[in-house]
DNA sequence: TTGGAAAAACGAAAGATTTAGTATTTAGTG
DNA sequence: CACTAAATACTAAATCTTTCGTTTTTCCAA
């Protein structure tokens, strides 16, 4: 079973998988399906389905245990952080991070502490730089 | 013919459409097609399958002038970044802003005039709120 | 005023995504 | 060893996306 041409990007679904995963570092279809939000209310084929198609893009591995497969992630969190900001960098923001965080503060609804924490962050940043 | 249900983001080739609309004020089908990349190879018909979804979805209205349809942007550039930058933050940085910048920080390693800048566009943010 | 070129309208085809049903496999128990 | 419960494998249907061909409309010039 050959893998696609190795998404980038994870879907809508995936990523809500993969949050999961993420969450409990490494689990059963069960396990992930559990930890799903309240409302959501998936077939457990459902869920085995996004979980072998993680698998098959490369975003997942699993082990036999048991009976069962374990699921762990490839790819970390942070990285694919990485890879969705640069993304959207590059896509909206003509390639210029600075423009990307003038736009996340010039917005209203980011509270003065939340500005202050990104301020401190810099100055820590800053600082480091120079040492 | 019904707006479907009001799409909240703009699919990988709808952007591209949208980010030459931004770019061009406002153009026909053919003007938006011109822009494209150098590479890119679209039909004319499918360039105007594209504005029509997005007029479809609400992201551009079109007006006649003559016999062809000239298109506008009925979102902004800056209203979609910041769409785009809440999802994201939502969808994986737990809604934190500051640990977007903190990766996008880490990451890129932005120039010092770059973290400077951003710090002063966070000053002069936070004098503007107590004012 | 009519013929032709350009544009719009329509819709279909191919592929991806999301969801789930059915069939098959497997591990353990009586 | 055979049965059962749970898991996996396979498949399919519905919807959305991307692309473009065909048909219809529209304007202008000869």
């Amino acid at each position: 079973m050959r893998q696609k041409k190795k998404a980038e990007f994870l879907t809508e679904v995936e990523l809500e998988f993969m949050t999961r995963l993420w969450e409990i570092g490494e689990g059963t279809v069960r396990d992930v399906l559990a930890k799903l939000a309240p409302g959501r209310d998936l077939a457990y084929t459902s869920a085995a389905t996004i979980m072998r198609i993680l698998e098959q893009k490369g975003f997942v591995t699993s082990t036999k245990q048991g009976k069962t497969f374990v699921y762990r992630a490839l790819l970390t969190k942070d990285a694919y952080q990485s890879r969705s900001l640069k993304d959207l960098s590059e896509k909206l923001f003509d390639n210029t991070p600075a423009s990307l965080v003038a736009r996340l503060v010039d917005d209203n609804d980011l509270s003065k502490d939340a500005l202050n924490e990104i301020r401190e962050l810099l100055d820590r940043r800053l600082k480091n730089d120079t040492d």
